[in-house]
DNA sequence: TGCAACTAACTACACACGTAGTAAGTTCAA
DNA sequence: TTGAACTTACTACGTGTGTAGTTAGTTGCA
């Protein structure tokens, strides 16, 4: 399998355009980011060549120019970079990182039902010990 | 306040020693980091000095040596990466990044047990500050 | 008293990143 | 057909990081 590569602070700015919307040629990316970011077309175009030599893009060529798209998914980098953060930060402890993000002041109360909902089907894996409801 | 400085992936390593324990010498982390992590005694020492640069550690005469100790807290550091990790990797949005941890197969009954206490202790915004428990 | 052994300081180097300049190839329009 | 405008390719450079070598100061022991 490929394995995922890690991608820096803002390269995962650039591969999240593209994973919204994809095939893109540089120019629209470069438009993008020069009006949002600020960034020098030249910086783009050097950070679309980097990735491609990573593996997280792929090139395909169009008329006179060439479109970029993601060929690593969000969801696997995302879980890549999580499992990294959770042992660099936490050392790997889960519990402590779930907290701090628990208590962050920004849950709606529907993200929160559906949280406990995921804890809940977590709650009885081998050993039945029933859920009980709060 | 000092602010928080960020910490390389080693450094993360150092830190959490110095956390756990300090003031301790610059020979005590090299031991440990020699067994466990097969560190080159100057590493940690470079790596001593930068943390002391960037001001994260502390440095106190001790007889004929330097002690070493933490000035930022773990909690702090935890903190600011954390929120710099749920930008980087999920655009700052909080609850794909909790989903993600929390369907990992790692939790215990009781942890999953405290985390739905913290989520039902913000279910009830009783707007008024946010109370600062302990 | 002079050196072995240890401590801290300084220096080095390759690679990643953020940022961007310069060169070279392509194309459409005047 | 020639050049403006655009595209990709190559080069550059300062900073941070991981890793470690070299130098120099200190001290206890033979």
């Amino acid at each position: 399998m490929s394995s995922i590569p890690t991608l820096s602070n803002k390269e995962w700015l650039l591969m999240r355009l593209l994973w919204e919307k994809s095939p893109q040629p540089a120019y629209d990316l470069i438009e993008i980011l020069a009006k949002q970011e600020s960034w020098h077309a030249n910086t783009v175009r050097t950070m679309l060549t980097r990735l491609h030599k990573k593996g997280a893009l792929g090139i395909r060529p169009y008329k006179n120019l060439f479109l970029y798209y993601p060929i690593v998914s969000e969801e696997d980098c995302q879980s890549a970079e999580s499992e990294s953060f959770l042992q660099r930060v936490y050392g790997g402890a889960l519990q402590p990182a779930l907290l701090h993000f628990a208590k962050r002041q920004k849950l709606s109360q529907d993200e929160i039902e559906e949280l406990k909902r995921v804890l809940d089907g977590k709650s009885h894996p081998t050993q039945g010990k029933p859920t009980e409801e709060k």
